[in-house]
DNA sequence: CAGTCCTAGATTGTCGACAATCTTGAGGTT
DNA sequence: AACCTCAAGATTGTCGACAATCTAGGACTG
C-alpha cells in the first residue's frame, strides 16, 4: 500500500480537509490506485489519510454524487465498475450535451478564447509529431479541448454537469482502458474542423461535427469492446 | 392524490434516517416551505426534524449534489435561488438530453410501455377537460410524461442525470412560479405527436418533436420572465 | 451430508462534545 | 464623523464513543 503523505500539496484555499481528502481519493480512483469494484472500508481509509471518519464520510457522499462510488445502506461503499454498456451510455450523454455545448459555443464564445483554442491545437499537433507513441498528454489534452468548448458555451448548468459529474468518469475510463490513442491525427483534424465551424459562427454545423466526433469515439469503443470479448470478467 | 412514479420509492425500507430527512427537506424546498435564498442553520434544522447534526450534514451534502442548496466552507448553506438565466440554461440542457432520450425511446421502448403512455395521456385529457383551471395535476402529470420517456430510452446514465439531478430543480421552479399551465391543450397535443413518432419507430422525428416541445416551453418562460420585469427582487 | 438457525465479530449509522473559523457589534484613533 | 481594530458570540468543522445492522462461521437438525 502506498503511503500517502498528507502534507503533500496545500492548494487548500479554505481547507475543509474533507474536500482535500475528497480530491485525493478522486485522483486515487481515477488513476487506479483504488481498483474498480473494490470495497471501501471507512476506518481503513480514515487511517490512511490521517483523518477521522466524519470528514471521510462527507467525502464519500461527494464521491457518490460524482458517480465514482456506489453506497448501499448498512453495507458499505464500492468503487464503481464501469460496464461496456454503461460506458456507451455515457458517450451517448456526452454526444447530446457536448453537441448542444458546441452549438452554443458557436454563438457565444469570445474570439480570444477561439484563438487560445487554436494555440492549444497547435501544441497538440507538435506533441503528436514528437512523442508519437506517448498517449498520456493526448488523453488529457483531448479532455482539455472538450472542456474548453463546454466552458465557452456560457451555460453554467451545462458546465456543472459535464465538468462536474461526467468529467471524472470519462477520465477514469481513459486511464483504465488507455484508449483514445487509436487515431490521434484523425481526432486532431476533427478538432480543427470543429473550431473552424465555431469561428465561422455556424451553430448547426458545429453541433453536427461535435456529435459526429463523439459518436465516432463511441463506435470505436463499441467495436473495441466487442473484439475483446469479456474473457477478463471475474 | 396522484401517486407520482418517483425514481426513489418513498422512504422506510432500510431507513438510514439521513436519507429520509433528506427527502423531507427536498420536498420542503421544492414546495417552498423553505424559501429560495434562505440561510440554513444546521442546529435549527436538526432540532426541527428531531435528529442530530451528523445525519443532517450528510443530507445537506446530498442536497448540494442535487443542486438544491449551495454551501460555502465555514459560512453555511443557502437554498439555491434560480435566476432567469439559469432557468433558461436548465431548459437548454433538458432540450439536449430529453431530445436524445426521445430518440432512443423510439428505438428501444417496449410496446407495452407505449400503450401505458397513451393511457396516461388519455387521463390527462380528461383531467384537463374536467378541472380546467387546476394546474397541479397537469404540472406533475407533465413531469410524469417526460419521466416515462426518459425511463423508456433504456439508458441508465441518462435516467440518473435527468431523473436524479434536474428533476427536482424543474419541480421547484414549477412550484415557485406556477407556470406550464399556460397552454395545457397544446402541450397535450404535442405529447400525442411525440408518442406517435415513438410508436412509428421514427427516432429522428421523435427527437425533433421533443426538442421543439421543450424549446417552446423555454421560449414561453423567456417571454414570461421578460414581461414580468424583476420587480419582486428583494 | 445438506440445510437452517444462531452467535460472534466487524462495519456502518448516530450522537454529543470540543476546536477552528466567521460574523457582528462596540470602542478607540485619525 | 469615518475607519480600523478587536473581542464576544454564534456557527461550522472535527473527533471519539456508543448503538443498530449486516456478514461470516459453526453447531444443530432433518
Amino acid at each position: 500500500m502506498t503511503e500517502i503523505t498528507n502534507n503533500k500539496v496545500l492548494q487548500s484555499e479554505t481547507g475543509t480537509l474533507a474536500d482535500k481528502v475528497c480530491e485525493q481519493i478522486v485522483t486515487a480512483i481515477v488513476v487506479g490506485d483504488i481498483p474498480p469494484g473494490q470495497k471501501i472500508s471507512e476506518p481503513e481509509l480514515a487511517r490512511t489519510y490521517g483523518i477521522s471518519r466524519g470528514p471521510l464520510r462527507e467525502a464519500m457522499r461527494r464521491l457518490e454524487a460524482l458517480r465514482l462510488v456506489e453506497r448501499k445502506p448498512h453495507v458499505g461503499a464500492r468503487v464503481v465498475k464501469l460496464s461496456a454498456k454503461e460506458l456507451v451510455e455515457i458517450y451517448r450523454v456526452r454526444e447530446a450535451l457536448e453537441g448542444m455545448a458546441c452549438r452554443l459555443a458557436a454563438e457565444f464564445m469570445p474570439q480570444e478564447e477561439i484563438d487560445s483554442l487554436r494555440e492549444l491545437l497547435h501544441e497538440h499537433e507538435q506533441s503528436i509529431a514528437q512523442l508519437d507513441g506517448r498517449s498520456y498528454f493526448q488523453k488529457e489534452g483531448d479532455l482539455d479541448f472538450h472542456y474548453r468548448i463546454v466552458r465557452g458555451c456560457r451555460n453554467s448548468k451545462l458546465l456543472e454537469f459535464l465538468g462536474g459529474d461526467l468529467y471524472h468518469l470519462v477520465r477514469m475510463y481513459r486511464y483504465q482502458f488507455s484508449v483514445s490513442s487509436s487515431r490521434p491525427k484523425r481526432a486532431l483534424k476533427e478538432h480543427h474542423q470543429i473550431v473552424d465551424a465555431i469561428e465561422a459562427r455556424d451553430p448547426e454545423l458545429a453541433e453536427m461535427l461535435m456529435r459526429r466526433h463523439i459518436g465516432a469515439a463511441r463506435k470505436n469503443i463499441e467495436e473495441k469492446l466487442n473484439t475483446a470479448t469479456e474473457t477478463r470478467g471475474e
